[in-house]
DNA sequence: TGTACATCAGTGAACGCGCGTTCACTGATGTAC
DNA sequence: TGTACATCAGTGAACGCGCGTTCACTGATGTAC
């Protein structure tokens, strides 16, 4: 049956909603086309008729949370320290469905397509400017350092807390690296 | 056929090498069994002689490289600071194959077993006490605090400069992060 | 040391299953008059 | 505004394929005499 044009739209962002979260949780290459539709409320045969495979939805679902989304983000216009205050928390380790893209599939990204590479490397350019505005430092070349360094800890960290199951050594790991930036 | 005990042990070891470096290049998942022991120059029925299933060999992995294998890493005794060295070159960023299971893998590990996540756990303490004892700091508290920021922020900086198509932007991400250890 | 036999790791066909993708069909929506 | 028709997004059966896993069979190895 055809539907209207603002149920077309509202299909699409609740495809791509729900491949974002259930990729986050589970990997890219885990999540089927299957679990994705039915979890936005439709057949897998509707699919088709929003992208043309499974990499083109992976590379508009980075898209989607990298760029469209942020607005909406609570993590949007946050300095960087207070943004590592947030991140290396408790909730976001414990809520992969909403969280960070690169804590959630950081090393899955070097084996997605190249077009979801190309994607990311727009978010990670535009995230070190946004952050190097923020961080400490006596010149524009220290405060990018900073940012680079800080955010790369913040993402190894919370990979390293997630990794692990010794909830003392995962809350440590959080908060050492969190420790690590008042200096 | 049977084979003789030598080449028993051999064809074990073979499967853990090949899948070793086949899960860092492809993926825990995505790497098949028929890959693996075709890998290792045998046939898949083979496998199941040597692991119950491939959650198993995935925690026989990890714990092959993690701690069996150590010894003949050429990171095995570094102290952090050589280690940042040697781990945040072009080098390590190049050589998936034979490199950083945290940095390859490390997104991965929270979905997999009860069993991998149980060995990943050892092995990271095991690190962090490890560099703990090289790491600067005027306290044993301290020290800890930096090899679990320094870890980290290698591990992310890794990851980062594997998700990207920009071979300036790759670098930066990995002297930068480097530069920063020097403080 | 030589022989006869039991052992068991490797082989490859076969299994059920879920995957990504296709497509004929349906029927509500949008449009032309 | 009302009617007749074209459009096209969603449905669900069907496709080929590769996956993890099983198992009867093979034949070199290890062992008992």
């Amino acid at each position: 049956m055809k539907i209207s044009r603002d149920h077309l739209a509202d299909n699409r962002r609740r495809i791509l909603d729900a491949a974002a979260q259930l990729m986050r949780e589970e990997g890219c290459e885990t999540v089927s086309i299957a679990d994705v539709t039915k979890a936005a409320g439709l057949t897998h045969g509707a699919f088709y008729n929003h992208f043309k495979s499974k990499d083109d939805l992976i590379a508009k679902v980075f898209e989607h949370v990298l760029f469209l989304q942020d607005g909406t983000s609570p993590f949007a216009d946050l300095d960087l320290q207070t943004f590592g205050q947030r991140y290396l928390s408790k909730q976001q380790r414990d809520d992969r469905r909403h969280g960070c893209m690169f804590s959630a599939l950081g090393s899955e990204i070097s084996r997605t397509s190249p077009e979801t590479v190309a994607i990311t490397t727009r978010a990670v350019k535009a995230q070190i400017e946004r952050f190097s505005q923020t961080a400490p430092g006596n010149s524009e070349e220290e405060r990018r350092r900073v940012a680079i360094a800080r955010w790369s800890a913040m993402i190894g960290a919370m990979i390293l807390a997630r990794a692990v199951d010794d909830e003392a050594l995962s809350e440590e790991l959080l908060a050492q690296t969190l420790a690590s930036f008042e200096s």
